[in-house]
DNA sequence: GCCAGCCGGTGACCACTGTCACCAGGCTAA
DNA sequence: TTAGCCTGGTGACAGTGGTCACCGGCTGGC
């Protein structure tokens, strides 16, 4: 069955109507419930997903220790399928839902041949390497010239504004796997920042301020 | 005056004659001396360089600390440079010659013509786009996981393998430069590396073994 | 010959962070 | 109720790496 194309231009406007009708031939909905695993390491890639709607996070791993690298977010793309798609080499990263999310799945060699024909998946291709590669150089600048409390406080501030909410339902144990530390430091570096006045552990969870 | 066109295809062979024309009337040829700047951080972008000879090296840098993010090689691009004078927003690296090269220079408004109008730029850049992510994304994992030691050492068997030479002319003070680290940490880890019989360290310079 | 400057080398010291061990409170399933 | 588990919280400790001070050797300029 192919897919409303009314609800595919609702999330993607600047597509063309014909680039719109080959998707919806072609392409595959998919609501993913929260805290899904969409892509492992290793894993070779036959389709790239477009979140629609949602938050989708993406790590780096070596032997058990994880480092959140970026989200993808809605009208956003995973690089990381797509250069793995079209030059057929395994993923290097992992990605998860952070929240529930509606991602579109194209088929990579449709998506090879839609990448010349329309300026604008091209565009949005080019626009997304763009991000990552930015979003890569601020996490290195920050592993490199920050300390963990800087670090943290960086972490919880973009949490705070992806989401958009002042309260993060948060457990020390996950902050850590996501900055690659250990939970005891991030436990040690919280006692510092609430008391800096920077956040407040409520039961419900942390409170920026 | 132009440039001449069985220069250029000499080394870039993939580009159409067409092409070839049209970099041959709008682009420049320079011959760049080694340790010279090409691109400072927040400049803004005119011109989108590709090595033809030589070899460049990217930094980023936040006060006082630099760290080497990558070489840029023969018939590779800068994609900061690219992604800065396409969007015309200010470089966040910066890069040298580490060798005497030869550049060839774009103006980023034909340039952003010719990555619509002709494949083969279009595929370059995406290449040197996922070329560089995965740089990054190499640089981040030896940020997070690795020792000193092990950073060092990565460092040295990397530019002995780009240098295609066993012994390295560098300071400890370079290296330090270059690893976002200090002398004193260098000249240590040195004397364990030599100890281990990894390195040796020579008048001349660092012997690799 | 003398001095300045760069180079590697070293010891002392300290801050940060990762790790281990352990505890108390709260929640849940048996 | 009890046992188990997850959570945050702590103290002790060690390893890594950044900093400071200082040295001796070498070299190039004067």
């Amino acid at each position: 069955m192919p897919l409303a194309i009314t609800e595919i231009k609702k999330h993607l406007p600047g597509f063309p109507p014909e680039l719109l009708e080959e998707i919806s031939e072609h392409g595959m909905m998919k609501e993913v419930p929260e805290g899904v695993e969409i892509l492992k390491e290793g894993q070779y890639i036959k389709v790239i997903p477009i979140v629609l709607e949602g938050l989708v996070k993406v790590f780096t791993r070596m032997e058990e220790k994880e480092l959140l690298l970026y989200y993808i977010g809605p009208a956003q793309s995973c690089i990381m399928s797509f250069s793995s798609g079209l030059s057929n080499s395994p993923s290097r990263i992992f990605a998860f839902t952070e929240d529930a999310s509606l991602l579109l799945l194209l088929p990579t060699d449709k998506l090879n041949k839609w990448v010349k024909q329309y300026p604008a998946v091209n565009e949005l291709f080019f626009q997304q390497y763009n991000l990552r590669y930015t979003e890569m150089l601020d996490t290195i600048n920050s592993l490199l010239f920050d300390k963990m409390d800087q670090r943290l406080y960086n972490y919880l501030l973009e949490k705070s504004r992806m989401k958009g909410e002042k309260i993060l339902p948060l457990r020390h144990k996950q902050i850590a796997g996501e900055l690659g530390t250990a939970r005891e430091v991030v436990t040690r570096v919280m006692k510092r920042l609430e008391q800096e006045g920077k956040v407040k552990q409520l039961p419900e969870g942390i409170q920026i301020n």
